[in-house]
DNA sequence: AGCGCCATGTAAGTGGTTACATGATTGT
DNA sequence: ACAATCATGTAACCACTTACATGGCGCT
């Protein structure tokens, strides 16, 4: 599933923009699927060709056109075919990670610093679903909330994981080196 | 932080060849930052290039030169630098959610054949973390002993949530609505 | 006077994936 | 016999990112 696939999902929603859907992109789904308009107005351009949308223009002063798109019944029908497959992937791209691998090789000053920004950046998430949850939760289907809680739950145990196990980085003094 | 960068980390814990690399990435590096040989061997070529690594080229009969890479006291320095960075990203990007938005969209059975083979996929990184972890604990600097630990904590989290919030796609009948 | 919002797009670049190409040895 | 493991690499492709290009309106 490609950005193209998600644009077309979001307009099963009602007609949007490009800059409609870039929003929904920072918002409901900028924890788990990031696009920019590098990718979503070429998407939705390649949808429209394909007749799996329609575009209407609307002029506006000042402004460039305000090009509104909505699914078509093809559209539906690709989408429908896509969300057939079984078993979705769920990647994680992780350079803190990576990072923390070789925490060895650093000063734990800078340890504890990645440290924190780890959990501040969970906080921001955190507090970006709650926001988003608290103003839409009512006109959302179940998928959504599910998302939604998926997100939170993810985020808080990769937070309280942190704040409980950083201590590996400090006392490496007298460990009884147990194996088990 | 990209391919290259990690091969060269991996290569502080000794000399290895492209194919020994690919196998870390596999097994302990897997459920967080993957790579295959398309990106591997041009990466170990590229810091070659460089003088990050040095390659010596051991003669085998039947099969090609094994090439093992060995950190350089440039590569090292290229590494402490690259692992300045205060803030590494922790990216996710999951066709599982994108799918689950629309869920209002499938059918019920297809919806939990897709939430089955989530917690089927957990189950089987569990294992792999533990695995690895069994094997190797004891000789794991901190960081890494961190980083098996994050992983499990994260899918264990995924698995109780999906587990325990499936039943948002069953009844739909009788909720109270309540918002809050 | 300056920032942020609205609103569109393109072009070049990046970084990784997939498929291909080769082939002996070892285990079942 | 057949599959897996060992062992290397390239070339085409793909999807997305980043930077650039444009510009009025409304708020402070």
């Amino acid at each position: 599933m490609d950005v193209r696939t998600v644009c077309l999902g979001m307009l099963t929603d009602g007609a949007a923009s490009g800059y409609d859907l870039k929003k929904n992109f920072e918002s409901t789904f900028g924890h788990f699927f990031a696009a920019g308009y590098g990718s979503i107005y070429p998407a939705l351009s390649s949808l429209c060709d394909q007749g799996l949308v329609t575009c209407e223009h609307i002029p506006q002063d000042g402004k460039p056109d305000r090009k509104v798109y909505e699914i078509t019944s093809d559209g539906m029908a690709f989408l429908l075919t896509a969300l057939e497959n079984p078993a979705p992937c769920h990647k994680v791209r992780s350079e803190f990670l990576a990072t923390m691998c070789f925490a060895h090789l650093m000063p734990s000053a800078q340890i504890e610093t990645v440290l924190d920004n780890r959990i501040e950046e969970c906080a921001h998430y955190m507090k970006m679903i709650s926001d988003i949850e608290a103003s839409c939760m009512h006109d959302w289907p179940p998928g959504m909330r599910f998302v939604a809680g998926f997100g939170k739950a993810m985020i808080d145990a990769m937070k309280i994981y942190v704040e409980e196990n950083r201590h590996l980085f400090r006392e490496e003094t007298h460990t009884t080196t147990a194996t088990g």
